[in-house]
DNA sequence: CAAACATATGAACAAATGCTCATATATAAA
DNA sequence: TTTATATATGAGCATTTGTTCATATGTTTG
């Protein structure tokens, strides 16, 4: 078996560029945050709960019986999105209301349909 | 061991809320879309390669050596980036240039950076 | 106080994901 | 045409992730 150079073992095609590139990348611990914001939008159950609370405030009990889904599920993924400060809470005697935290949610699940519609 | 009642095993809290929200949700197949497209930003290599991206359009090679991983993991992401139409490719020569495919991706990452700056 | 109900959470498990390694494909150069 | 280089890709593996199940916590009611 023949051993092949690997690409880039030493500075290749445009060096240049490599650096300006390496000057304007934003720091390791912004893209790691970014890329954790966007994993959070990464998933069905979470951009369901999310869209139904565009229309209202619902407790953990209406948000199970809207999505279909085990009371157990939703409370870990509303936990989720508690955490990345997406969505915020208040206790009302023995119901959890969940609400949107901002408009950030709204603005970047609207980009994101944009995209999905062409 | 007491056997509990499960939550909302008939209608419960908010039934009025629950049909409200049941209608304006969209659609199972744009819900599935939506949070597929996200989980591509969901990653911070391929968040690197978007961000380096901003700048000019770079071969895989030149990435490689930018984000200092392996020629086969950068093409795996790019591939992922490709099929998701973030990015789109060129080839010039043995080079393959890859390149933002649209302003959406531009303005979505800005949403995020919104976010995360507060 | 005890019982009932709404929500939260830890552990376990299956499915999805990202990287590596080996190798295939495509183009250029010798 | 053979060899070298750039990129693409399948398989394997370790890690992460989402759900379920059991149970804990918090609140109201009797």
């Amino acid at each position: 078996m023949v051993k092949h150079a690997q690409c880039c073992d030493e500075k290749c095609v445009h060096p240049d560029l490599v650096n300006r590139v390496l000057n304007e990348l934003p720091d390791e611990d912004a893209l790691y945050d970014l890329a954790e914001l966007f994993k959070v939008f990464g998933d069905s159950t979470r951009i369901r709960i999310l869209f139904a609370l565009f229309e209202t405030e619902l407790c953990v009990c209406d948000l199970s019986e809207a999505l279909d889904m085990t009371q157990s599920a939703i409370s870990h993924q509303l936990q989720i999105l508690r955490t990345n400060k997406l969505v915020k809470s208040r206790r009302d005697g023995k119901q959890v209301y969940y609400s949107l935290a901002d408009e950030h949610v709204v603005t970047i699940i609207a980009q994101g349909l944009n995209h999905i519609l062409e």
